[in-house]
DNA sequence: AGCACGCCGACT
DNA sequence: GTCGGCGTGCTC
């Protein structure tokens, strides 16, 4: 009998591959390995998910393996099983998946050589050399640093948020010079450990008696209370046993600030794994962990995937965080992901977050989860108080009411730091005629379009598509357009005119695009000076500014009223989020959250009672009508170049499934809210069923069929299990 | 998703 | 005659 391997091949048919192992092939085939494969006319690269398989597909159709391209597997067993499950609870093609767990520079079958990193320490001679100037903020930020790490290399110093120029003038000055290996002791890596709270302690102590098997932990801890601190002793606990952790943040949570923590306790053992990284960079930080040579690797969603030599903790922080969750292709939650490798590993598994997701909630509620809390915010800091401003019948100033206007006024007079929230970037979100009430719409999305005054342009938020900004009504000729509601950069400029004396910075996509500037601007908030912040929800993640006293929020109806029920729970999170940026140990902060319906009672539960509350109240709707997390649910997606063909599509695959019962609901094709996006128009059908099994039959027969069908042209569908919105 | 094959319109 | 448009079908 010939010897038969089954292969994921990148491309994104549901079906596996077997292909024929030569005898002159050299090795034995082994699980996890990538190998040269034929594939219709092309040669693809593809990984072994099993070996010693039979089929009953005509030898006439077999095709060999034409090339052994690793001498050991790029994946371990435990990945491989893991696209294995994940492809068939995801249904998604396994291919794609065991293609996706892998860095892009693996992928093809000849690795990039990637020169090894040079590090930088402190040279010898540093005391004998004149001091740095104390202009030089950022040169003697960044000599200490390295100081206190021992060694840095060129693209961690990059990551901690100095730039090239900075780490240039200290080589060329002499302070530092080339190290030839990385330190292996850590230096000073104990000093400043902050002392435990008993809360904290608790914390640490549980988690601490957990590692060596699986157990999953909510470390619920509101803003302040020192989570990070309890990541690192859990993870200092982890390395005294000899095994590597795992961190993962959201996509925007790695700030400077962030690694540097990190990097200062732990020297010369952290990985990151991020977008900001080049394909090499990413692979040697990769290997690094795999190899064991790095012990705590900190990354984003896609560094759930990361093979470890021996892992034996997971953390998730901020697991709330929508970022966990992929919104293209292969939709996974890396969050959901982790938990399952925890499983995998016997390790245990901590979530993180001050404002917990619903799911979370409930798997605490049903014990699968054991809660942490930190209620105590560290070094006796208070929690602000929160004032809810009615501003229905009053008169706004670009959309700022009296009352916060007076607030901000008087927060500046004490010196202190204003924070003004809107998660609306752009001058104004509508352009209107006044005299023939002509709305500029975008021409391939049911969406109007953005006003962006200073770069004289409309651009629509969903197509990216922009036109100039006219000065006349394009209808009907008139010269009165006016602009409806206030976006960041009104804001900006409102607050300019009123407060001429002090800086404005506006923090949101359009001032942050270019590389760095986001931290430029943290910077100069640091300083203390006071000035306002103007910013959308990247105010929100991962920066925290000590000096800001006081928070408004100029709109937080949109959110809690959105067609998706996970409206209230998102913009709840948020506005605590931001909330959370206010007040220290020494300055009491307070939050004004402008709104239309004051009485709300999901608004007036988070207000007066905290997060907790009022997420236990959304969680008791969601179980009053069985929504998720009580039940499980996905989304079959389709969109085409007319909504009826997308709507056809999805018929077809209902008309296969059975009608809802009590078990089983199923409802659409429905058109999504805003159904026509950059010229296609689309559409949903939503699943929802008590019992997951339900639930991934269905989708297995729906997958089946949605294969099958005939498609009109130019038809695209995809499957979301445990969708984070319904469209 | 690619890529080849194939069957029709406008060019040297 | 043939270059190239993209509809259809296949990939162990």
């Amino acid at each position: 009998m010939p010897k038969l391997v089954s292969i994921a091949v990148p491309c994104p048919l549901r079906r596996g591959f077997d292909y024929l192992w030569p005898e002159s092939l050299e090795q034995a085939p082994e699980l996890g390995m990538r190998v040269s494969i034929p594939f219709g006319p092309r040669r693809l690269v593809g990984v072994i998910i099993a070996t010693d398989v039979s089929n009953t597909i005509p030898s006439n159709k077999m095709k060999a393996v034409l090339k052994v391209l690793d001498s050991k597997p790029t994946l371990p067993p435990e990945l491989v099983a893991l696209g294995l499950w994940a492809a068939d609870y995801y249904h998604h093609p396994i291919g794609d998946c065991i293609q996706q767990m892998l860095p892009v520079t693996l992928r093809k079958a000849e690795p990039a050589k990637e020169k090894p990193a040079q590090y930088w320490q402190c040279s010898e001679q540093i005391n004998q050399l004149p001091a740095l100037s104390a202009q030089a903020h950022q040169q003697r930020s960044l000599l200490s640093v390295i100081e206190q790490s021992g060694q840095l290399s060129r693209r961690q110093i990059k990551d901690l948020g100095y730039s090239n120029n900075v780490l240039n003038t200290l080589i060329n000055g002499g302070y530092l010079c080339k190290a030839d290996a990385p330190l292996a002791k850590p230096r000073d890596a104990q000093a400043n450990k902050p002392i435990l709270n008993s809360e904290q302690e608790d914390a640490v102590n549980t988690i601490f008696n957990a590692l060596g098997r699986f157990e999953r932990f909510l470390l619920d801890g509101v803003t302040g209370s020192g989570k990070t601190e309890v990541y690192l002793r859990a993870i200092e606990h982890c390395l005294a046993r000899q095994k590597q952790a795992l961190v993962l943040i959201p996509e925007i949570g790695l700030t400077p600030q962030t690694l540097q923590r990190f990097e200062q306790r732990f020297p010369g053992q952290v990985s990151t794994l991020h977008s900001g990284l080049s394909d090499g960079e990413r692979l040697l930080n990769w290997q690094n962990i795999q190899s064991g040579k790095h012990q705590i690797l900190l990354g984003t969603r896609s560094a759930v995937f990361t093979p470890f030599n021996k892992l034996g903790l997971i953390i998730v922080d901020e697991e709330h965080d929508a970022s966990y969750k992929q919104q293209d292709s292969w939709r996974y939650s890396a969050r959901d992901i982790a938990v399952k490798r925890g499983a995998d590993h016997h390790c245990p598994v901590v979530l993180g977050s001050a404002t917990p997701s619903l799911d979370s909630l409930h798997n605490v509620a049903q014990s699968r989860y054991q809660l942490l809390e930190l209620r105590e915010r560290a070094g006796g800091a208070s929690a602000p108080s929160v004032r809810l401003l009615d501003i229905r019948n009053e008169a706004l100033d670009e959309g700022l009411s009296k009352s916060l206007l007076e607030a901000t006024t008087r927060t500046l007079e004490a010196g202190n730091q204003a924070l003004i929230f809107l998660n609306r970037r752009g001058f104004s979100p509508q352009l209107q005629c006044h005299s023939c009430g002509w709305l500029a719409n975008c021409q391939a999305c049911d969406a109007k379009m953005t006003v962006h005054f200073g770069r004289r342009e409309l651009r629509c938020h969903h197509c990216d598509a922009s036109e100039a900004l006219p000065s006349i009504c394009p209808q009907c000729h008139n010269h009165q357009l006016i602009f409806q509601g206030p976006g960041t950069e009104r804001l900006e400029l409102s607050l300019k005119r009123h407060f001429p004396d002090v800086a404005v910075i506006r923090i949101d996509r359009d001032t942050t695009s270019a590389k760095g500037s986001m931290q430029s601007l943290v910077d100069d908030i640091h300083t203390g000076k006071p000035c306002i912040l103007v910013g959308t929800q990247m105010l929100a993640k991962g920066h925290h500014f000590p000096d800001v006293t006081l928070v408004g929020i100029v709109d937080i109806d949109g959110g809690l009223f959105s067609a998706d029920f996970r409206g209230p729970e998102r913009s709840g999170q948020l506005l605590v989020q931001v909330a959370g940026r206010a007040g220290r140990a020494d300055k009491l902060g307070t939050v004004y959250i402008q709104t239309h319906c004051p009485e709300h009672p999901a608004l007036q539960a988070l207000v007066n009672k905290g997060y907790q509350p009022f997420a236990q109240q959304l969680l008791a709707e969601r179980r009053l009508f069985s929504l998720p997390p009580i039940s499980f649910s996905a989304v079959i997606r389709a969109d085409a170049t007319s909504l009826q063909a997308a709507e056809a599509f999805l018929e077809q695959i209902r008309a296969t499934l059975p009608n809802g019962d009590t078990q089983w609901s199923i409802v659409g094709p429905l058109p999504a809210p805003m159904t026509r996006k950059a010229g296609r128009f689309r559409a949903a059908l939503i699943l929802q069923a008590e019992r997951r099994s339900l639930l991934h039959q269905h989708l297995h027969t729906a997958c089946h069929i949605g294969d099958q069908l005939n498609k009109a042209q130019n038809l695209r569908w995809s499957v979301d299990v445990d969708p984070i919105d319904l469209f």
